[in-house]
DNA sequence: TATATTTGCAAGTGATTACTCACTTTTTAA
DNA sequence: TTAAAAAGTGAGTAATCACTTGCAAATATA
């Protein structure tokens, strides 16, 4: 990989945590620019336009999943396995939360953009070796089996504050006991 | 409740619509009006603002789900109550869907907004009669178990198209088997 | 019928948007 | 060292945005 200059990482960094928080069709390109400490222009000199500089956080994204990704398929007892698929959320850092916000927000409106992580390597490798794993373990349909999980998991990546939320770790305890022997 | 005229629930509708499949953000004033086929100034007239005008069609949302919410809470036996809620995505209409996209797709970025339903007294009379149920049924964590399949039944109010994904009926039914005895 | 209120429209308005351009500075490489 | 390439800037620009205003038509009320 090329290295990459200190205002481009800059722009990534604060653009990711600006549309993830405030949603990228409420962040205006000087928004970023401002709380980046660069010039507006700089970000159309790297990334040409304001949906090329989304796609670009996205494959980072996609990118840094990948090593926890590893982690899992790694596993080879099935049932260990699983519990580990769900434990992601929890060992994920605040950039990779901030990204799987994102994944979500746009899941809806930029649909392109959204279904390119769902398509990736990455993710499909995921889904396969969750899958491989329902099917060791005879579940009767390891394709909804998985399905339903990756939801659950989708959404335990992005809880946000509720009224009388019982809080991530101990809801991902109790999902982790909904998959033991 | 007052006589609506023709123009103000075209509005409503085609706003609903459009914020679903586009994006609150997405959808300016002016191309509402133009697919209500009003002038953009009623708009105004009538809501007062754009932010209002996605009030008034929450609120409503809100009221259309009252129906459904009495329906499963006037089943007294919690089994049976339990799967009725699972098959609530499927007895919806197209503006049921479409409202639960929008209030999705709100969820992160207008939470004032979106919480207004979470924090409604139907949906929070819906939880409350899921988490008796599971209380009744001698589930070891009621409110736990009522979280997660609340979170499980707004994903399938909003399920998008994805690659390989199995078909709602199936999914619905497949869920509605993890509740059976 | 007369009048007051509501409903409606067309043509604005200033602010904001994504993006461009002409230019300077820094870095790379021969 | 020098020239070419890349990184960076800041002042634009046209388009679009939510919203306003002044006035007309329709409707309700007396």
């Amino acid at each position: 990989m090329l290295k990459m200059t200190d205002k481009k990482e800059r722009i990534l960094e604060v653009a990711l945590r600006l549309f993830a928080l405030e949603g990228y069709a409420n962040v205006p390109t000087s928004k970023i620019a401002k709380a980046a400490d660069v010039s507006e222009g700089l970000i159309f000199r790297h990334f040409g336009s304001k949906e090329a500089l989304l796609d670009a956080i996205l494959e980072l994204g996609i990118e840094q999943v990948e090593h926890f990704v590893a982690e899992v398929k790694q596993e080879t007892n099935p049932r260990l396995r699983i519990q580990k698929v769900i434990q992601l959320p929890l060992l994920v850092t605040r950039e990779h939360e901030e990204f799987w916000k994102l994944q979500q927000s746009i899941k809806y409106h930029n649909p392109e953009l959204a279904t390119k992580y769902r398509q990736s390597e990455v993710f499909q490798s995921l889904v396969k070796s969750v899958e491989d794993a329902f099917s060791n373990l005879k579940y009767q349909n390891p394709k909804a089996e998985t399905q339903l999980l990756m939801m659950i998991i989708t959404n335990l990546f992005t809880i946000v504050e509720q009224e009388d939320l019982i809080i991530k770790e101990a809801f991902v305890k109790f999902v982790q006991s909904k998959y033991e022997e």
